[in-house]
DNA sequence: GTCCAGGGCCTAC
DNA sequence: GTAGGCCATGGA
């Protein structure tokens, strides 16, 4: 039933094209910047980076701490999220030789467990440098997400609630069980769970008018308390 | 002026 | 182990 969920998005917003981003690299960038953080003030950061030829894992780590720091300042928690960005590319260029590419043949459990091991980067991030980065087949769970499916299935009560312990791994490991797949169907639902959260679907506690139509769908559907 | 946004870490209990 | 605080900017 979540592929009927994700067919019927698709035809109601098409292909979000998610995430933005150049290069696989801006892409790892872009998941470590937007921590708690709004896109727009992430653009600016990354634009900042550009702008001072920053964009690249030697440049990262070698330039002063404070200056890369300014740089990203407009995405907020600026110190903290330098530090983040100085540990990841430290961690691609001992590991990796700096480059992307050469994660390719690395089990992707593998990978994750490195990701994890880096100070800043969590479940979220990991999985969106896995997924939207590395085109690998990990579904994102972010706040969209939870936002969406709480919209879109508000009495279940086998949805976990976010924050609550272990609620990450709970709802991921629902929605990949429900909705096997690979990288470029994980990308594109979890792109169209957000435009569900964000663009249409404002108004709590249910998406009424929304072309997916939460209670219409579901109740529709004849699985009324189950995801 | 207040709230919120595409988290994660640390510390006190 | 768990809850709460902290990091910080910019738009609505």
């Amino acid at each position: 039933m979540l592929m009927e969920l994700h067919t019927k998005l698709f035809l109601e917003f098409g292909d979000p094209q998610w995430w933005p981003g150049d290069t696989p690299f801006e892409v790892c960038i872009g998941a470590i910047l937007t921590q708690n953080t709004s896109w727009s003030n992430v653009e600016r950061a990354i634009s900042n980076l550009k702008e001072r030829s920053l964009l690249s894992p030697s440049a990262m780590t070698s330039v002063q701490a404070n200056v890369l720091s300014e740089a990203i300042r407009p995405s907020g928690y600026y110190n903290r999220k330098a530090a983040r960005l100085r540990a990841f590319c430290a961690y691609l260029l001992e590991r990796y030789e700096g480059d992307l590419e050469m994660t390719r043949d690395v089990p992707v459990l593998d990978l994750r467990n490195e990701l994890l091991a880096i100070g800043g980067i969590g479940n979220e991030t990991a999985d969106s440098i896995l997924c939207y980065a590395l085109d690998r087949p990990v579904l994102v769970i972010d706040a969209y997400t939870f936002r969406a499916l709480s919209r879109i299935f508000g009495s279940c009560p086998e949805l976990p609630e976010r924050g609550s312990r272990g609620s990450y791994g709970t709802m991921q490991g629902l929605l990949m069980g429900l909705l096997k797949g690979d990288a470029c169907l994980y990308n594109r639902f979890h792109a169209l769970l957000v435009l569900l959260g964000k663009e249409r679907c404002r108004t709590a506690p249910c998406c009424i008018g929304c072309p997916v139509g939460p209670m219409c769908w579901y109740a529709s559907s004849g699985t009324e308390g189950r995801a």
